[in-house]
DNA sequence: AATGAATGAGTCTTCATTCAT
DNA sequence: CATGAATGAAGACTCATTCAT
């Protein structure tokens, strides 16, 4: 019984502080970490500021409690993971997919943190580690695969990498930045994607000969 | 004498801002907009807090400055412009070197601004406008031409431009972040860039052949 | 029992409220609005800086704070309604006993307020409605009636309210100024001023016969 | 011609002091003299911000300025003196004739010193000094006399002449706030005043009889 | 565990005053 | 003498954090 409780009281915890972390990312995503006060984050959360101190070490943690959060919702790994069998394009769609979709739901949090991310060299570290280089590895190592096996011409691995994952990083701050044009065809972002990476603009010859 | 006088007088001004951004972008991208305190700047700008009260009505102007001064630095429309009438691939590598060497010159003011500009709505708008949106026009104007002179196959235009600039606004964020193979390799990212975009991953029949 | 509490908070408030003012009004006399600072009232209140914000937006608000809690103190209204039947000698001696009690008790208040009232247009505009129209009208009411009666001589009613008035702000400025003869007299000053308002300077004839 | 010199020398110094004091007196009026700036004294005047420190020591310094200006435009002294023979219904409206006229030619540097003065302790003594004191006294020796003639009721002295100048003070604060009664009635304030004054309220029976 | 009043360190900003030109 | 840029001390105000209830 006694572990049951436990259990139970675990997950009134891990509510109170979702409840919590989805405020406070409204009001970050919002207003930005400095102008947010945790009054108005309490308000939000429905709660008063005390308690946010009672699940939360400070103000910054709540920052890390949203990466984190993130990093959970992130998948990305596990879906890469199985779509690494894939033939490059299918990969590729894949991958852009899910990259497209998870921006729109993580949305809020991303851009609650991401200005204070880059302003921290501590948040900067963590984030980078979590969410680009775990990735980049991935892809480098897909990549550098397909490349080996003539299915990916031979390319300069690492900076290609990055590019790609630059790409979603600044199609999300141009949905920050309210750029109509990527806010309204979000849905369309793969498919023009995977046309651009994967096939290049320069038309093909059997392409201009068909 | 009066004019001559005057003429002195703004250059002394124009220096004095100058002196006083150049601080500032060095201790706003150390620490971001608000964890830099004003007494901080002056000491970095070798003048008194007062005196950078004579030149910019706030702390938040200090942005502005910063942004103004990177849109005065930038002359990417020109250069741009100049480069309208080449081959697409000469174009974008010329294109794509001139952005990497734009961010590489700006990066101290970019960063400095970046955080702050996601979080404010009126600098997000005013930034977006003089970076974002223009470039993006002229670009959509030069991949619509093309694409109708065959040079460049059929593509979603508004959402490929975006995608292209979004790659430079990622690796600047991958700067940021501290990214080794975006730091080290970034004299060969606009030939990477103009492989990617131009031929893409997908190897050639041709070049298979050959 | 909601409610109950709800009384109590009221009051806890409302009490911190008259303690910040308290010593506002203290440290205002002595130094004058610009020269005090929240500091210094904090001390002489016994809290913190931060608290005083917590019970008003501003310094400047705490003129307001005093200003009200004037007017609340001051029932002239009702006790000069109440002597509106009264003869005019009778009535003006209760008046001016009234006013000069007045004086002397919110004396501290006052004069923490009187020269920011005197310099800021709101707070004029303000204190003029409703310290001085309001008694003004009322006052002039009365001397109507009192005319119209034949107990009082025909006078420009408008005029020599202000004038009655007038006396005591007056009378209050000297004491501010420090005039011996008036702080010291200041017990005399409601019958002097019955004799010099209600039967003049001039002798009359029947006294000089008598 | 050394001597013609200096004579030119003192009046251009004095007439720059002027200007200055003019200046003064209409920002300090306007807006009091905490929130005046020295710019804005300097802007006013024509001059630059040193050159008020070149006539006057300091911004408290200007205060004086104005105060002795007035005192030096206020003859009242000389005119009482003279009237001090006049029966005293004539004596009381030549001298009310005469403060009411210096009101109105000196309200704005009345205005501009009055605040500051009831909050500086050494302002407040100097003032007191020169315009309450001074007067006061020639008053109460006048009174004294006509009262030991008989031409004026006994009554107490001190705190009767307290009064009577307590009436021009306390109009001066109702003009500055704003009161329309006493404004546009400014010039039947002598004639209201001397009636007020010397008959009293109280109808006389000789009157009532007529 | 929740509350929210109290705290006070920290910061932007103002502005009287100085002084080199 | 006049100027006005530079100064920097001072102060109102904010807000993350604590803790008694």
């Amino acid at each position: 019984m006694s572990a049951a409780q436990d259990h139970i009281r675990e997950q009134l915890i891990e509510a109170r502080r979702n409840q919590i972390l989805d405020a406070t990312a409204k009001v970050f995503a919002e207003k930005g970490f400095h102008r947010a006060t945790t009054k108005e984050i309490a308000r939000a959360a429905g709660v008063s500021e005390g308690t946010i101190y009672n699940y939360f070490a400070s103000k910054a943690d709540l920052v890390v409690g949203i990466m984190t959060r993130l990093a959970e919702l992130d998948a990305l790994g596990e879906e890469l993971a199985g779509a690494l069998q894939s033939e490059p394009r299918e990969f590729f769609i894949a991958a852009f997919r899910h990259r497209v979709n998870r921006i729109r739901q993580g949305q809020e949090m991303l851009q609650a943190i991401l200005p204070e991310v880059l302003t921290s060299p501590e948040l900067r570290e963590s984030f980078y580690r979590q969410y680009v280089l775990r990735i980049a590895e991935m892809l480098e190592q897909y990549v550098r695969t397909r490349v080996e096996l003539g299915d990916i011409r031979p390319v300069n691995v690492p900076l290609t990498v990055r590019a790609l994952q630059s790409i979603f990083v600044g199609l999300f701050v141009m949905r920050i930045l309210g750029d109509e044009a990527v806010l309204s065809g979000w849905d369309d972002v793969p498919e023009v994607l995977a046309t651009l990476i994967f096939d290049g603009l320069c038309p093909r010859p059997e392409e201009v000969a068909g």
